[in-house]
DNA sequence: CTGAAAGCGCTTACAG
DNA sequence: CTGAAAGCGCTTACAG
């Protein structure tokens, strides 16, 4: 059971040789028995079946990977487990790839960027043949070599041009317009926004917010606090935004993580939502719309962007046809109650 | 670009072979100057390293696995992506591994048996060297075959006596009795269980439960409603409590994630956390832990769990002697802002 | 220090 | 219908 080594690497696995040598048959009939060849006679199958299931013989993908010239995986980059939309948009991905027969392998996002690139080299190793990554921001490494190693379809931002790159994402600004809308009908003029910093997602948000407020003739009022995608970020950001002379009675926050941060910050502050200060977030995820939390949001079909996102990027790698690209997704703001008219 | 099956397989990627040739030496070397072997002579490895770089070479970790009779992967089983434990203890485990150089496969459970079993399936095609399942019950198909391939850590449930199986977890029942212990001396008597179901998780926790409420002399006051570890099962089992004749005024429930589905009941309810009923949980989530929770439960040390199976499955993948088996951790109460005095 | 050869476990023409 | 042979991309003795 040791290997020589010491290592406990469990006994050696059977091979298509073994099956060959228990059924009395050659290795290229195991070879075709097991891939239902139809040029096998049925006894011989049976037999060759019998013998795989008596030893318990698996294929092994690395050998098979090596013959086959493909893999039939992809690669998955989460840059956040704990942001409550990597669950509901991940189960959607590994369905969709399980029903067509496709492996993932998951990488989750890292502070440290080298460590997210040798993440990514793995993942070249692996002879991934598409890459799905989730979130606010491509994986680090992403324009490198990987980037135009296999097809890649990003979920949550929007990349425009850049070849073998595929998005699936909501309108941002358009999103962000339609909370400053919802807060502006509510009666709130004092809206403070507590934004993402630098990805391109968080500036669309951003973009948005000022747009409206403009649109609604409240540019004097437009307040921007640095936050992130983070619980931590949403309560900084809240915080500096409520320690100001003249606090806000609404909170847009960049999203329904940070606008949880951001709900605590004002119950720490003393103040209550929604009755002194309104909080909305952005993504819609399952969570937030828990009844202890029930955050008004803007909502993103989490599930439809992660089943669409494996079945083009997969549906590619089969060679299907696919029509059009997958354009940006209506937002819809969904009211919860966390929003009330300001005090 | 185009392969010849009109699918979208991508350039072929330089093989050890190009390198050579490119470097104008042996693939033998290549192999040799790629593992930094000693015995290569400076010049030649330079030249090695220039040509692979130059091609954008990356080893076939295929290849690589067949060769090497060793993959450095570890399968990673978890049960409920939306369960916030998850994220926690996927964090560590994710980072701990990288650190001693394995990558990991995760797969996530589903309420299809089927197809549970054949995800693990693909795990031993792809030979795993080991694999770390995470959530309250073990994966379908844990007992077969892939049971016995390889060495196996689970972290929250504890399966003793089986062998190449180690667990690490909290002691349950104590953690129960801990609640228990809070919520009369809070004053309450009225203490209803909201469980987890069938699993052995479950069955420890709602035992811990029972003995802790004989054990104050309140037999007649125990409660049992069926829940699940997800919300939905939190909030149907909370309802039904609340719905009794004589209803309690605390609910501990099965984990954080079914107690947030519990609290949603209770306002629903029009009731009030925690001025009308209390509620606890129990795993020590960070989420549950932020303000508009504020939840109190039972605490594991979710990172180190997390670390501490990387760190036991990695290193008995390479022979480390490792004495002694984790023992169950004590858990500990987290007290927050869902429990108080009864009404 | 370097190269030719064998082999890891599979699949796929090619003969028979 | 079945088997011997070549080869996928690598590593590792074995000679030189």
């Amino acid at each position: 059971m040791d290997g020589p080594d010491g290592t406990d690497a469990g006994p050696a696995r059977p091979t298509i040789r073994d099956v060959a040598a228990r059924a009395g048959v050659s290795k290229s009939l195991v070879s075709l028995a097991l891939q239902n060849a139809p040029r096998v006679a049925p006894g011989t199958r049976a037999a060759i079946l019998a013998a795989a299931d008596e030893l318990g013989y698996r294929r092994n993908a690395a050998a098979h990977a090596l013959v086959a010239h493909r893999t039939r995986t992809v690669g998955v980059f989460v840059l956040d487990l704990h942001n409550p939309m990597t669950a509901d948009v991940l189960d959607a991905v590994q369905a969709e790839a399980r029903r067509r027969d496709y492996r993932t392998i998951v990488v989750v996002g890292s502070d440290d960027a080298d460590a997210e690139r040798a993440e990514l080299e793995k993942l070249v190793e692996f002879r991934v043949e598409g890459i799905i990554a989730l979130g606010h921001r491509l994986p680090e490494g992403a324009d490198g070599a990987i980037g135009a190693a296999c097809p890649w379809v990003v979920i949550g931002s929007a990349h425009e041009g850049i070849p073998h790159l595929e998005s699936i994402s909501t309108d941002d600004e358009e999103g962000a317009g339609l909370v400053v809308d919802h807060l502006v009908t509510l009666g709130h003029r004092r809206i403070a926004h507590v934004d993402g910093g630098r990805s391109s997602v968080a500036r669309d948000r951003r973009r948005g917010y000022r747009r409206a407020m403009r649109r609604h003739g409240l540019q004097d009022a437009v307040t921007v606090e640095r936050g992130s995608f983070s619980e931590e970020g949403g309560y900084a950001g809240a915080r500096r935004a409520l320690e100001a002379a003249d606090p806000p009675t609404a909170l847009f926050v960049v999203n329904d993580l940070a606008a949880i941060g951001a709900m605590a910050a004002v119950t720490d502050r003393g103040l209550a939502v929604p009755q002194d200060v309104s909080v909305v977030g952005f993504d819609g995820t399952r969570l937030a719309g828990m009844r202890p939390l029930s955050l008004t949001t803007v909502g993103q079909p989490l599930l439809q962007m992660g089943t669409q996102a494996a079945a083009r990027l997969c549906g590619r790698l089969d060679g299907e046809r696919l029509v059009g690209s997958p354009s940006r997704l209506p937002p819809s703001l969904v009211e919860r109650r966390t929003t009330a008219p300001p005090p």
